[in-house]
DNA sequence: AAGGCATATGTCAATAATGACATATGCCTT
DNA sequence: AAGGCATATGTCATTATTGACATATGCCTT
């Protein structure tokens, strides 16, 4: 029963879905693959933590329909109250934007343009994720409030960040090229 | 030659340090342990990236200072120009404050609490850092512009998006007593 | 004086994560 | 008609990470 596990169970606790839907959205919070998803999967089920639903379909695979038992609720809450493990991250950008400074100009520009790219394409994300949930909200709107807090609040969490890495990377650029300590001065604003 | 490697080139290129520095340095940008860390500091030795010297010392065992060979400098650069790997998060707090809205009053209360003093910490812990930054630029005004800047930039950044985070905890209870969609319409700020 | 702590380096077995392989349906484009 | 793509589920060998074990100095507190 490791993290991951806990974590299939918190997006099963919003709506029930297929392991293909916990795949594609546990990775905006926790990066994982199929891999290692099916398999466990497999053990909350044997462990009747979740139960399935077999959904024949036409033009597409069969899929497999999980939702949360009442076990399920209980190891979910007990794993909410229990200790918060500190996150892992492991971010390659950081690392070379920390050597930004002993960088010729051309590759240190390069560097912070490929991160405002990445930074814009991430708003853009967010931004068509908020429209799919107000759209989701209309259609639904009983079933809505739970299903999608989560979502939400997830997603002004990453939009405003990222706005923030934008403001980050301008102000790099211009105290990048000050080769006296004037930039401890400079107030990220 | 794995990421990491170059994350310890990465903080080599600012100042020589031992092991047990670089082990301290990285985990603030990259999770990581001192077994992963001494064998790869061996590998980049024999491969002539670093060089070592050895420091005796009295009332603490001898150490050895790694800088950065020639060698070291170009697969460095070559590093930084090559394309950047996306991050890996693996965030325990994310997936629990995800499903914070299908657990009781008590429980989010104390989820909620347990962030905001995690961040608070974390706050706490960057203004030591900024006012470390500043006092070592004093005693070294030369050297400092290049041993100091990555750190200052990465201070910055993670202070800005931790009061951030703390403002989103106070977001998060406003909304989550609201059991319709109006939530939708608060916004993050 | 005993224990804990910070410093300092190292190994290794157990566990976890990744990428490749595998299979299958049917749509859409070239 | 062939290939690519999205959907959908699954396994497994390789690789990476973690936590425990190991050793050592000397300071500080109880």
């Amino acid at each position: 029963m490791n993290k991951l596990s806990y974590g299939l169970l918190s997006l099963l606790s919003t709506e029930p879905m297929s392991g293909y839907d916990l795949t594609t959205k546990i990775n905006k919070f926790w990066r994982s693959t199929h891999s290692a998803i099916y398999p466990l999967l497999s053990e909350l089920e044997e462990g009747n933590y979740i139960e399935l639903t077999l959904i024949e379909q036409t033009g597409k695979p069969d899929k497999k329909i999980y939702h949360l038992t009442d076990k399920g609720k209980e190891l979910l809450r007990s794993w909410f109250i229990s200790e918060t493990a500190d996150e892992v991250c492991r971010d390659e950008m950081t690392l070379k934007l920390y050597c930004i400074n002993c960088m010729d100009e051309e590759a240190a520009e390069t560097l912070l343009k490929e991160y405002e790219d990445r930074c814009n394409k991430r708003i853009e994300m967010y931004h068509k994720n908020l429209a799919r949930i107000k759209v989701l909200a209309q259609e639904n709107p009983d079933n809505a409030p739970a299903s999608v807090f989560g979502s939400y609040i997830m997603t002004q969490r990453g939009l405003q960040k990222t706005e923030l890495d934008l403001k980050w990377c301008e102000w790099v650029r211009r105290i990048y090229k000050k080769k006296n300590l004037s930039f401890l001065k400079e107030d990220l604003r």
